[in-house]
DNA sequence: TGTAACTATGTAATAATATAACAATTAAAT
DNA sequence: ATTTAATTGTTATATTATTACATAGTTACA
C-alpha cells in the first residue's frame, strides 16, 4: 500500500527517528525515556506517535514482544503484510522480505473462503550467532 | 508435537475449562474473575496455569489481542505452528487448520539459511457475517 | 479574512496486562 | 525416608496501554 501521509508531525519524526537509530525492536516505555529530552513527557504521546506511524506502515508492531521496529523493507509496499524471524536466544529481530511468501499468504483462502486484507506472520528460532 | 504432560494440575484444569467452554479467546483477568468461586484469587495462579497450558498446545496465545483460545484443532500436533483468521469487526477468532499451509511455513527458510522452530500467523480480514 | 472542521499536542489520571518474590504444600523420584 | 521437583497461595509491584479533557495548530473554503 502507498504510505498514506507524506509528512510526519513533530512527535512522529521525533519517534520515528529514535526507532529508526535502533537496530532492534524497542519497547513504548524505552521510547518515552529516550525522547523525554526532547519534549514528549507523557505515554500518550508516545502511543499516539507510535500508531500513526504503524498505519502508515514506517514501523512494525512485534506482537509477541510489544515492540516496534522500524520498516527497512524498500519492497514492503504493503504495511498490513509483515513477517518476521526473531531469535528467542538473543532476540535479535529480522524483517523477512520474500516475494514468495508475501505472494503465498496474500493469496491464502481459507475453507470458507474469508479473503484476508492482513496478516502477521512471526517466526522463531535460534540465529546464526546463537548456535 | 505430542502432548508433553498427560495430567493437568487442579488449577490448570479450572483454567483450561473456562477457556474450553468459551467459544472465543479470553482474556487473563476475565479468566480470573471467572475462576474466583473455585478459589483462584490473585493474577499468578492464573498466569502460571495458562504459561503451562499454551507450553502444552492445550490453548494457544492470540498475540494481537493479549487472549487465549482452546485449541480445537484435532490435527493441531504441533503446538508450535499456530494459524488463526481474526475478524477486525466482530473480533470473531478461528484456528487455521490448513496442513498445505503448515507445511509450506514449517518449511520456509529465509535468505540465511535459518530454521525456525516455531512460527504464528495472524490473518485479519472481515468474516461472512460482519460483510 | 473568518470560521468551521480536523489534526495534533500536553497533561493527569487510571486501566489493563503481566511478573517478582517468598513461603507453604503436594507429588514424584530415588 | 529423603530429597527433588512441581504446584499453590499471597502480596506487592512492574509493564503496557488508554481515557479524558483542555489547548493549540492547520486546512478547507465561504
Ligand atoms: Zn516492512
Ligand atoms: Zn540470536
Ligand atoms: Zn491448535
Ligand atoms: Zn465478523
Amino acid at each position: 500500500m502507498a504510505q498514506k501521509q507524506e509528512y510526519l508531525s513533530k512527535n512522529q519524526k521525533i519517534v520515528l527517528d529514535i526507532i529508526e537509530k535502533s537496530a532492534q525492536p524497542m519497547k513504548a516505555y524505552s521510547i518515552l525515556f529516550n525522547v523525554q529530552k526532547k519534549g514528549l513527557k507523557a505515554p500518550p504521546q508516545v502511543y499516539r506517535a507510535l500508531d500513526k506511524l504503524v498505519e502508515i506502515g514506517k514501523i512494525h508492531k512485534i506482537e509477541s514482544r510489544n515492540a516496534f521496529i522500524a520498516c527497512r523493507n524498500s519492497a514492503c509496499t504493503i504495511a498490513n503484510a509483515t513477517a518476521f524471524s526473531i531469535c528467542e536466544s538473543c532476540e535479535d529481530v529480522k524483517e523477512i522480505s520474500s516475494s514468495k511468501l508475501s505472494k503465498y499468504l496474500s493469496n491464502f483462502q481459507d475453507k470458507e473462503g474469508m479473503k484476508y486484507n492482513k496478516y502477521n506472520l512471526e517466526f522463531f528460532g535460534i540465529c546464526k550467532k546463537c548456535k
